[in-house]
DNA sequence: CGTCCTAACAGCGA
DNA sequence: CTCGCTGTTAGGAC
């Protein structure tokens, strides 16, 4: 459930059932997701309260109390499940909590993911999530904000939004769209924008990533509740639909290598030089 | 005088002129130019007497007894002039040291260079001389030693060849001869060198530079006595010779840019991808 | 024809 | 579709 559509509905499913509940138990299936010894996790969080639930970017901040913040981070896709009793959930998983009510939650990563517990009073120093930019649909992420901080930033702008340092939620599924709808090449350099495409921009960032919660976050990753996401396949414009007409002009939508990334781009609604072309 | 060459037969020539002679007056016209305030550096020097000189890559060594050493880096071009007399050398000049008998030098910068005092038993504090890799014309350079420097290394040649902390006294003047001399081309990954390039091009680099310093370094240069040098323009094989034919095949040789440097190349006896042309 | 610093970029490994 | 580390590359300042 990699971007910030899919972190935010889970965090929201989260915190409906887990909110208040103390955790009963912990079981760690693969010590190298964690920031510390298994046992040393296992013996903090149990008899502890699960409090607030919320999502920065990609990260899951889990309030864990009293004083501690459980911080997940689910890596390049991974299931992250309710279980409705000590004997529900998937038999594979590398992390498991149970709550003193019997319900708790598993977490399968595909690939590497991050499970790490910090005291919440030193949050600031646990540097895979203190460095995170704003989260983008954060209210004080405001399109002024946004302009500050492309000012005097060099590099290609699809490179610069995929950075978690600059702007926290935006991962190379969504970010197809958001380039789609703002009219603007992966590759164009940032210093290129105009104030006009810059504000596009922005709108486009808010734009799909509020349509994708409202539908319940993409189809092809499972929330809570291990059912997809109600954002599906004819609700992308560009993004892996390769060979497919563009929505806006019909020009047969390409995929191109950018970097180390893959982009699905329209090639006449997102030119690379758009003054001479 | 920029590149190695430059710098051996300079400090020769000044070794030669001012060795063992005590330093009667400085006289500083360009502080920035220094690594502490002009008067400590006038103090410092005065009084004291010159010792060996000699050079690493681009930068001069000039001791300074007791307990000191002059560390000199000419930048894009400069000239360090002998003064025979007092009265003698240019009007203009950004650093000037006298010695008691009468002699001395003037060094003026055409845009930036260094002149740093530091204590030879700190000399490995001081980062800019310290993290040189070994002169190109050490002995202890060898082959196996230039193999060894070039394993595991990405990159593009020309590049690995102008950082000084990879080899020391190579520039953008002297390097197109010394790629042309291996028949390569400055854009060849590191990676795609064979065993027998890679001999080649240690080869072309002792080659080029020894052959330069025997004729008195770049004709386009002065030497300490304002002469230039005798390592003339027919010398060159490649480097500044755009549009004339090629030493060896006759092919014209054409300027490309290779990243932020220029480059002058031989396209039929420097390929890009040897294999396939 | 110079050096440094910094940000951006690419590959690898987890 | 992740992250961070490392070495390389590119731009601007001096």
């Amino acid at each position: 459930m990699p971007e910030l559509p899919e972190l935010a509905v889970l965090a929201r499913q989260m915190a409906r059932e887990l909110r208040g509940k103390p955790i009963a138990g912990v079981d760690v299936r693969q010590p190298k997701c964690l920031n510390m010894p298994p046992e040393q996790m296992i013996n903090t969080l149990s008899g502890k309260r699960v409090g607030e639930i919320t999502s920065k970017g990609k990260w899951l901040f889990v309030s864990v109390e009293p004083g501690h913040t459980l911080l997940i981070n689910l890596g390049m896709g991974a299931d992250l499940l309710y279980c409705a009793s000590p004997s529900d959930g998937p038999d594979v998983y590398q992390f498991r909590v149970d709550l003193d009510d019997g319900t708790g939650f598993t977490i399968r990563f595909w690939w590497f993911g991050y499970v790490h517990l910090v005291r919440t009073d030193e949050l600031r120093s646990h540097a895979m999530t203190s460095t995170l930019g704003p989260s983008a649909l954060d209210p004080d992420f405001t399109l002024e904000a946004f302009r500050k901080l492309l000012e005097g930033r060099r590099g290609m702008i699809k490179a610069f939004l995929l950075n978690q340092r600059n702007l926290a939620g935006i991962g190379n599924a969504y970010v197809h769209d958001i380039l789609f709808g703002a009219g603007i090449h992966p590759q164009r350099p940032i210093q290129s924008l105009s104030a006009a495409e810059i504000d596009a921009l922005y709108a486009s960032v808010r734009r799909v990533l509020e349509a994708a919660i409202h539908s319940g976050a993409a189809y092809y990753e499972k929330d809570f509740y291990g059912r997809p996401g109600g954002y599906t396949e004819d609700q992308w414009a560009v993004g892996y639909r390769e060979g497919e007409p563009c929505p806006k002009c019909g020009t047969s939508i390409v995929k191109i290598k950018t970097g180390s990334t893959s982009s699905f781009i329209c090639p006449t609604c997102q030119p690379l030089n758009p003054h001479t072309s």
